[in-house]
DNA sequence: AAGACGGGGCA
DNA sequence: TGCCCAGTCTT
């Protein structure tokens, strides 16, 4: 650390050499993606948003699938809000989905179904803020906007050996002042691609590839011997462990579902219901007060089916999945939006969380059978 | 300015 | 386990 001369910003002849090796790097090592092969600004914008805190392996394969159920904005502005959540399944951030779609219902009835080409417009969108609004202008209509996303803060954290973490809310205008500075105006979608593709290939958060890096010459951290330093981060809190109990309420054949308001966590999505266990309460007693409280159904247990844990970003669960035989009472919902009795085949055709679905390929193909005799 | 908001992959 | 990822919105 003693030689470590720390810069806050770069200067001219520098500028034009890291843009034109991070270019030139661009062109000959990026990935060719689906989101790639054009320059339509409702496929790109659908990839930024599939890809905010998510990695591009995991959003491939559900970008490939909202294209192909929905091919032009119009086409999700036409489709239900279910049917778009069931497409954003297992993703998360299903706010993502929701904003997404109201937006494109927006263009279509408000702006003649263009997408804005003016940045404060289009970031007047739900679901659309500086970095999505940069991304699609400057990658669709070429606008100099610079993108700072988590691979760009680590990038310039580097290439300046900056001194202010990468997750503190007030760093960010700095970044985003020096990424601007940085842009190279000339193709600016270009340029923000090759930065985060770096990110991404090259500059990556455990063990970067500083031999193969174009614009290593440069960089202050590594030529400091102090990569592993930067970007700096401020610690993150311990999260909490929730007990829940969850049930999987039989009636006639048919297992009950119930579908979370559109606020908050996981926002109109389905799934069984059930909820925190209070202090002193067994999972079983929590099970038959979470549905009493929710549905106005009285239930019994008749068997446990499994545990399961799952994590969050600010907490963690323990989950016990109960078998429950419906006893009495008609459904009065208190919290959750909407219910149906579903058979069996007919789960897939709802969106559940990914902690419904760790336990729902477990549930007894024979329950209709076994009801029955 | 801090917290809420999912889930997966990797060391 | 804990960290981190092509961020945005709410409070």
């Amino acid at each position: 650390m003693n030689h470590l001369k720390k810069m806050s910003e770069f200067n001219h002849a520098d500028l034009l050499v890291i843009r034109k090796n991070l270019v030139h790097w661009y062109d000959a090592c990026h990935r060719h993606l689906p989101w790639r092969e054009n320059a339509d600004p409702y496929r790109i914008w659908v990839s930024e948003v599939m890809l905010q805190q998510t990695r591009v392996k995991t959003a491939v394969p559900y970008f490939l699938a909202f294209v192909e159920a929905f091919p032009t904005l119009e086409d999700l502005a036409k489709a239900d809000l279910e049917q778009v959540l069931k497409l954003w399944e297992g993703l998360g951030y299903y706010a993502r989905a929701r904003n997404l779609h109201k937006a494109a219902c927006r263009v279509v009835s408000d702006l003649h179904g263009r997408i804005p080409s003016r940045f404060s417009d289009f970031t007047a969108l739900p679901g659309v803020g500086d970095y999505i609004a940069s991304a699609v202008l400057s990658m669709a209509f070429g606008q100099a906007h610079a993108v700072v996303d988590a691979n760009v803060k680590r990038v310039l954290a580097r290439l300046l050996c900056l001194d202010v973490p990468v997750n503190l809310s007030s760093a960010h205008r700095q970044f985003q002042t020096i990424a601007d500075s940085l842009l190279d105006r000339n193709d600016p979608g270009r340029f923000n691609q090759a930065v985060m593709e770096l990110g991404a290939l090259v500059c990556t958060p455990a063990v970067p590839a500083c031999s193969v890096c174009p614009i290593a010459d440069n960089c202050c951290a590594l030529s400091a011997a102090q990569i592993q330093t930067f970007p700096l981060r401020l610690k993150t809190k311990k999260i909490p462990c929730h007990r829940i109990s969850t049930g999987i309420v039989i009636k006639n054949g048919k297992l009950l579902v119930t579908r979370r308001k559109l606020s908050g966590l996981l926002g109109g999505l389905w799934e069984f219901p059930g909820g925190k266990r209070l202090k002193g309460e067994t999972a079983r007693a929590a099970c038959i007060r979470e549905i009493k409280e929710e549905t106005g159904l009285d239930v019994s247990i008749s068997s446990f089916l499994t545990r399961i844990k799952h994590a969050y970003t600010h907490f963690k669960i323990e989950m016990d999945v109960f078998y429950c035989d419906y006893m009495s009472g008609e459904v009065t919902l208190n919290g959750p939006i909407d219910y149906q009795w579903i058979s069996l085949p007919e789960i897939q055709r709802f969106a559940f969380p990914k902690a419904n679905l760790k336990f729902i390929p477990l549930i007894d193909q024979t329950l209709n059978a076994r009801k029955v005799s």
